[in-house]
DNA sequence: GACAACTATTTTGCATGCAAAATATATAGA
DNA sequence: TCTATATATTTTGCATGCAAAATAGTTGTC
């Protein structure tokens, strides 16, 4: 690969996930409508649905959202009235998020949302879905990976 | 697939990109810190070290960044002095974007770029890092098509 | 040649994503 | 107990990403 190679935008990994990262986010917009929420309170309603009660630190790691931008979320979601967050009885600093029962009923309403998306794909088949599913994975840790190239 | 494992955010091919995409953000601006520029300003100039001067539009399809987005864009890039904009000699709605002496000079710096980044995901071989590409094109067409269930 | 329809770009309003600083609370020790 | 430190969350400042509306410039038509 010359240096040029390395430069050119389609063979950037990275412009690949970004193109469709947003492609998906524009792609749910329209199905969350019904929904009323975007597609980052999707992933915290998903955790949610779940598993809830849930800490905040938890649902930082499984929805792998940033923790200053889930606040925001958060106060969405709340405001929206399909959660409730409360301050841990044991340690005040641990707050704890659950499912409104409007938060609760609305799981039914969700499944929708994925099944029409699984329309969408069919270009890919269960073997590519999976396979994809791995590489992913296999990516995602190295590029978490603590860099120790300076230590 | 029970309709819970429908909604199980492990499930989610969307949360795997939305991941990977923000993983790549974070592991890029350490290694952008030295140009001096965001990834997706990144992501412009690899644009015009391939071909300048470049259509404000071209650039968009390209690039696949938001049109009012990359206005934004191209006024930090100009005003870091890496590029001009002017408009077109026939139409003046067309707006070229070229590079400036110091913008063209920055490709040399910037191959260091993506040889960190190939180092730091050497977890995926070459053929594995070959079919991920594979995958997401075909996964990029079926989320970019036409949506014509309403039709 | 004036006008309606079209195209390229920008603006606007809202919702994140990110890093770093600030807060609030908890815990370990002296 | 008082304090230094550690942890959980929020705040802050900046940079997008998105959809829809607004602008500016063009073109086809009568």
């Amino acid at each position: 690969m010359t240096e040029d190679d390395l430069l050119k935008l389609d063979n950037q990994l990275c412009h690949r996930f970004y193109s469709v990262s947003n492609a998906f986010t524009r792609a749910y917009r329209p199905l969350l409508k019904e929904l009323d929420i975007t597609y980052p309170q999707y992933l915290v309603m998903l955790a949610l649905w779940e598993s809830h009660p849930m800490a905040i630190s938890a649902l930082v790691k499984k929805c792998r959202i940033d923790a200053g931008a889930l606040t925001l979320i958060l106060k969405k979601l709340q405001q929206k009235n399909l959660i409730a967050i409360l301050p841990g009885d044991n340690d005040k600093r641990v707050k704890q998020v659950s499912l409104t029962d409007q938060g609760l009923a609305a799981k039914s309403h969700a499944t929708a949302v994925p099944k029409q998306m699984l329309c969408r794909i069919q270009n890919l088949d269960k073997r590519e879905f999976e396979q994809l599913t791995y590489l992913i994975d296999k990516l995602y840790c190295d590029l978490t990976a603590k860099d120790n190239s300076l230590d």
